[in-house]
DNA sequence: CAGTATCCCAAGCGATACTG
DNA sequence: CAGTATCGCTTGGGATACTG
């Protein structure tokens, strides 16, 4: 999650993909779209492409154009991208609902995202869930968690012992 | 999306709401398990209760302390949460995998979000989808979409004219 | 413990000018 | 058009000291 927010966890960064999947590909367009300024744009559009997130191709030989384009990974984003937006829309919108809506093109129905259910079949809640230690658990003091997942006490310093 | 990122969008946040997530409910836990400084923390838990994200609880009368809690619409969150630790874990983690994982308490299985599907029960993928106007999309020059829903070529002024 | 206040510094922003 | 370079300026961060 921190790494996750680490890439896409900026201002201008998440509205750059939001305008690649509304199908944006050229620099001037997200500048306008976006309403960022060039020298922003760039510098979010390059770590975009190093993050793997995006490409650069070219347009023509030489003709010095690009097009920005998502890459697997990019596109693989879409799922988060629409689960934070369907946040946004039911807990931030305007009361007019949203600007936008994603279509599914055969059905001609909007995607939403699905509900989380539970075992039941009822929709998940919170108290539902139980959090244990995945495979890539650290066995430092930060851990809460012993080896077969269960909550552990975990040595808590002070704020003066912590540095 | 701009003011859901408004929001969560930062280092801090996302980071304590996670810890949330996991179940930390006193400030001092806050403090060590995100690794944060304590003014940081304050200012964020904050924005959180301001944004009804979070409720700041008495834990018993008189005694100085409180609990921070989700409210509903942080609980809310927690779809999109998972949708971002998702693609976190599948292209950002550790080879040995994600230090924690959510799992169903009755079930007993991890939770994992539901791919999404298109018509066809397929694997919904970026090309399947179109976008359209939704209920409020605005009426100025930004928009791309007519009434109906269909693209429209935007009158898109150049960097100078835009100011 | 549960924060608040202060200080200093670095990073990022917006505007704008410039280049091929 | 498609960027890069430069420049003040503000915001936010880390460290730490302080208070009830």
């Amino acid at each position: 999650m921190a790494r996750a927010m680490e890439v896409i966890g900026d201002r201008w960064t998440i509205l750059v993909l939001r305008e690649a999947y509304y199908g944006v590909t050229r620099f001037d367009e997200f500048e306008y779209y976006v309403g960022v300024a060039p020298n922003i744009l760039s510098n979010r559009l390059k770590k975009l492409v190093d993050a793997g997130i995006m490409k650069r191709m070219p347009l023509q030989e030489h003709s010095g154009r690009y097009d920005y384009v998502l890459t697997e990974k990019g596109r693989d984003f879409f799922p988060a991208y629409l689960a934070l937006k369907k946040w946004g829309d039911d807990w931030l919108a305007e009361p007019e609902g949203p600007q936008v809506v994603f279509r599914d093109r055969k059905a001609g129905r909007a995607i939403t995202y699905p509900k989380l259910l539970n075992a039941s079949g009822k929709p998940l809640r919170l108290e539902d869930v139980e959090v244990i230690a995945g495979s890539g658990a650290v066995p430092f003091n930060r851990r809460r968690f012993g080896a077969a997942g269960e909550a552990v006490e975990a040595a808590r310093p002070s704020r003066r012992e912590r540095k």
